[in-house]
RNA sequence: GGCGGGAUAGCCAAGAGGCAAGGCGGCGGUCUGCAAAACCGCUAUACGUCGGUUCGAUUCCGACUCCCGCCUCCA
């Protein structure tokens, strides 16, 4: 079965073809860095870096590029409020995004293009669609003019009849047609602001994305990526500026596919900052192990929504426990053979059904467990890790795993553990059980719990 | 009003027109000094409601209910 994706541009599930054999170029739309990225914006991260180490092992190349967007009214409503310094805002979040995504498990794009490195790009792509007549300057303004590009819609579906019908935002008044969008507006001089041909100002909303996808991955590039909330407006705009300034080819230009994942909810209910009920990945951190946090991600399927809750991470958490203690327990033979198994790669391949994938990892945990030859177990080893490389999971040397606690718990160190675990194995060689069970409930009360095993005892945090 | 996604066991969650995967949790057992882990077994009066198509639907169609979202700057 070779690669299908449901591409919401058509609609439906589609087999995948690049548009150059054998590489695939991907653009999926990264933070706006204002503030700390909570579970929602870490869901198309982690989705798309499994898709991409899907395509990395499908394709010889793959170029995977995801922007920093550092120029917009949220941040600079966030400088109004704290005070600080706009480079300080976003270096200083950019930096936490770069730290929790990695904790998450999340391998870094191949390119990270920052907005305000494309400034003079995003003026350029702008005078084209003015000479093209696709836009207009108004009040100190460019807007893109809709009615100029007759397909515009159509990768969400809305006609421009319904966008103004269900209009809840005054038009402003300077707007040819109330579809149309901004292009570049004027910045006050407490504002940040680029030197352009129609004054100083600050690009739109869309135009970084229209101008770092060229820039990387050429005007048709294959699969543009991000979550549900972005079909309308960002890439229904980005489509419109970028085919409309020229790179239209034979499959209309731009992207070939569009892929978007779901919507996530928080404890059942749907995130919002007012409700206060939304999780930042920095404090999820705290209490969880990242891994977890991925897995509880990966347990749905992309495009379902999701309802992310605690109760959920700690199911997570026990399925790791699982793969874990059985790569554990078998650390005594080496891994044979690492790579991902046919069968997860044939799951990743229907539209990256992880949940199903999963479904694999736990039957190679336990025709694992049931192993009763080395050269079974050393194979189906190498199974389990192999899988696990392309969900990005149970890649920890099981005692590092086992070893994770909640940050700032104060807990017995790994030399004390030691002492306590050889005094309770003395206790029980001279049949002192008492003391024997006696040490073991001290240590589980400290939230660690032992297991004895062929091999000795062994130990991990619960 | 327009457009889109969802509703499967205590919880999470795949799936296919023809006996309802998997995991977590729970229960019983084997193992263990006892545990833990592992293993074995059990754990859904049939998949939101009502109709329709069909030999047969939970899977297709229609209506409805509820939930989530989009309709100009939110992943």
């Amino acid at each position: 079965m070779a690669l299908h994706i449901h591409d919401t541009l058509r609609g439906k599930k589609v087999k995948f073809a690049p548009r150059k054999k054998g590489e695939v170029r991907i653009y999926v739309c990264g933070p706006t860095v204002y503030d700390l990225a909570h579970i929602g914006n870490a869901r198309p991260v982690v989705v798309f870096d499994v898709f991409t180490r899907l395509l990395r092992r499908l394709y010889p190349k793959v170029t995977y590029v995801r922007n920093i967007t550092d120029v917009d009214d949220k941040i600079n409503a966030a400088v109004k409020e704290s005070g600080e310094t706009i480079q300080a805002i976003t270096e200083r979040t950019t930096k936490i995004f770069h730290d929790d995504m990695a904790a998450l498990g999340n391998l870094p794009p191949d390119h990270e293009p920052k907005a305000t490195d494309h400034i003079d790009g995003m003026i350029e792509l702008v005078k084209k669609l003015l000479e093209s007549g696709h836009a207009y300057e108004a009040e100190s303004h460019v807007l893109f003019s809709v009615p100029s590009m007759p397909d515009y819609g159509k990768l969400s579906k809305l006609n421009r009849d319904d966008l103004i019908a269900g209009a809840r935002v005054e038009v402003a008044p300077y707007k040819k047609d109330p579809a149309d969008f901004v292009l570049w507006k004027p910045s006050t001089d407490d504002l940040p602001g680029w030197d352009s041909p129609w004054g100083r100002g600050r690009p739109g909303w869309h135009l970084e994305c229209s101008v770092m996808s060229e820039k990387f991955l050429g005007p048709e590039f294959d699969i543009h990526g991000g979550g549900q909330d972005l079909i309308f407006p960002h890439h229904e705009n980005e489509i419109a500026q970028s085919t409309c300034a020229g790179g239209i080819g034979k499959d209309g230009g731009f992207a070939k596919y569009w892929m978007h994942n779901g919507y996530l909810m928080a404890e059942g209910e749907k995130m919002s900052k007012s409700l206060g009920n939304f999780y930042t990945v920095h404090e999820l951190l705290d209490e969880f192990p990242g891994e977890a946090i991925r897995l509880a991600l990966l347990k749905t399927h992309y495009r379902q929504p999701l309802d992310f809750t605690k109760v959920g991470i700690r199911q997570a958490k026990q399925e790791l426990q699982r793969f874990y203690t059985a790569i554990r327990i078998a650390g005594d033979v080496e891994a044979k053979k690492v790579e991902p198994p046919e069968e997860i790669i044939i799951a990743l391949e229907d539209d990256l059904n992880t949940p199903y994938a999963l479904t694999h990892m736990h039957d190679i945990t336990s025709d694992l467990n049931n192993a009763t030859t080395d050269e079974e177990r050393e194979k189906l080893k190498g199974k389990l890790i192999g899988a696990g490389q392309l969900l990005g999971i149970a890649q920890q040397i099981p005692v590092d795993w086992f070893r994770w606690q909640p940050a700032g718990t104060e807990s017995l160190d790994d030399a004390t553990i030691k002492i306590l675990i050889a005094e309770r194995n003395q206790a029980r060689k001279s049949k002192d059980f008492a003391e024997a069970d006696r040490i073991r409930d001290q240590l589980e009360a400290q939230g660690i719990l032992l297991e004895d095993g062929a091999q000795g005892t062994t130990w991990k945090r619960k």
